[in-house]
DNA sequence: GCTTGACCTTCCGGTGACTGGAACCCTTAT
DNA sequence: ATAAGGGTTCCAGTCACCGGAAGGTCAAGC
């Protein structure tokens, strides 16, 4: 198959798959025009990366995957702890972007969001920290 | 100031400072020295610029903000456009990975991780989508 | 006056995982 | 012969910086 094809079996964008290439997570041979001759197993390979990276998994993740997939003495606890970390931060990610969302809904929560220029949320950016010292205890 | 000390007081490392300059979100005055002298508004740019960047605006975004900052005639409406359109952003990111993550977990959960080679993740990643065709209705 | 060390400068390259585009070659159909 | 639709390489750009090299500046101590 040339790369065209294989792009659209696989789903990946030929561009991508050129790349995956020059880095080494694909090898296919070459027709004597020099075109990409890909096989089956080039197609599962690719499949397997594009899903493990719809997952998160960084390119070295896929290559050690990779490996282990193709490792039939593997211990499945290799997975895991891959698998694991991977899903520990994406959950770092997530806590991040939370906190980011919590304080700008509460900031455009308090903005009236009309022709007024007065608005909290500048001021929350500009370090008005919104304690206004009336209420000292 | 110089930049060190503008890097303590506003958090930023001086290189994200000597950036922002490169990129006309802040611009400092020269010594003749050739140092970067900094005033107080500088730093107060820096800070906004720095709040901005960790509730997850982009650049340009800050940019933006910036000019309505500045601008005595703006409307908050607009600040709460911007405002919200990241709120959107940061939830579909936040979609996004959450998806990632109940998938990976799932895996995670069903993974024995032990010294035998079976691993549903690997299985998973290799395409097999678990039906196992045993009840055709 | 000289050295030391902390600070500052610019410039270049790298990050991750691609994406876009230019310039050119191959194949097939008309 | 030519045109369309593949394919190829290579270079640059993305985003928001970070690391490091090579060198200038400044204050303190001897």
């Amino acid at each position: 198959m040339n790369i065209g094809q294989i792009a659209e079996r696989s789903g990946l964008p030929a561009k991508t798959i050129r790349y995956y290439e020059e880095i080494g997570l694909v090898a296919p041979q070459r027709g004597d025009n020099g075109y990409r001759r890909f096989n089956e197993q080039d197609l599962h390979r690719l499949a397997f990366v594009a899903r493990a990276r719809s997952l998160g998994f960084g390119i070295d993740d896929c290559r050690a995957l990779l490996d282990l997939y193709a490792d039939r003495a593997r211990a499945s606890a290799d997975v895991k702890a891959l698998a694991r970390h991977q899903l520990q931060r994406i959950d770092e990610k997530i806590g991040e972007l939370q906190a980011m969302r919590d304080t700008l809904a509460d900031l455009v929560d308090h903005c009236a969001g009309d022709r007024r220029p007065d608005c909290p949320i500048l001021q929350d950016l500009a370090g008005d920290t919104g304690a206004q010292g009336l209420t000292v205890d």
